[in-house]
DNA sequence: ACATTTGTATTACTGCATTAATACAATTTA
DNA sequence: TAAATTGTATTAATGCAGTAATACAAATGT
């Protein structure tokens, strides 16, 4: 479990983990049913404190990344996302009104951000699974 | 000047401020050249304190949104953002990371958000101005 | 020139987010 | 069943973001 905490920039510690587990899962480099560490070891190898830690499994819990069960253990859930289509389009929506006001701001056309999604994507390589309207 | 400010939400005064005006540029319901009311003016409107304002319009400044000068006022600048393009792409680049990010969590393709991206363009009536890398 | 209007700067108050200290509860394992 | 392991809950300490109180400085108008 490679990960890297930086206390110097203003980003919360909790939310570094929770951003890199995220970004793992969501480029395949952290597979469903990957049993996690336990909170108190990660805390020690990142030399922080176990609440954080928590926090962290806790957000991404509710995210539904991750299954905790007291005693047992965390790992990654088999699911990506236990939301219902209406309310993952809901919050896709608002991501995206805020992301198209802040790219007119810049300039940038919706065809010049398409380009540079697809570009990114490309580069990145986000798996191509698509077609979510029929879960 | 409409501007809608709840107490309510945590989202902080100074940035709704901020984002309804941009929204409002955006939208070119304001348009280049506006003399914007005075700080004190706006403050009293909203029923809020003067530093509030002052810190919005500070904000847009720096955005490039606004023009201010001690003693004369403040007007919407003329021109939309005075970043270099160079710049303006790594702000962008920066969003759609965390848009792409979060849209995989959400189970949607790349696919699917460029889809929803031309359907909020078609309903919102974002401005086509395009082609920017000439700037 | 002087008073008024306007944005700017400094400082302090306050609440909340982040982290920490510590105790509790469920599960596993021997 | 007892001890160890693991996640959960409660409470407190701390820093910082948002707001406010107040004074300063530049431009304008008469």
């Amino acid at each position: 479990m490679r990960l890297h905490i930086s206390t110097k920039d203003g980003i919360p510690i909790y939310q570094q983990i929770v951003t890199q587990i995220k970004h793992m899962v969501a480029s395949g480099r952290l597979a469903p049913g990957t049993i996690m560490p336990p909170i108190r070891t990660l805390a020690e190898q990142l030399i922080i404190n176990p609440n954080t830690v928590a926090r962290a499994y806790k957000e991404l819990e509710s995210a539904g990344i991750f299954t905790s069960r007291q005693g047992s253990g965390t790992r990654v859930a088999e699911k990506g996302s236990p939301l219902e289509y209406s309310e993952r389009l809901q919050v896709m929506d608002q991501l995206l009104e805020g992301l198209l006001v802040e790219a007119n701001q810049l300039d940038f056309s919706v065809e010049d951000i398409i380009e540079l999604i697809r570009q990114k994507n490309n580069s990145f390589g986000i798996s191509e699974r698509g077609n979510n309207k029929n879960d």
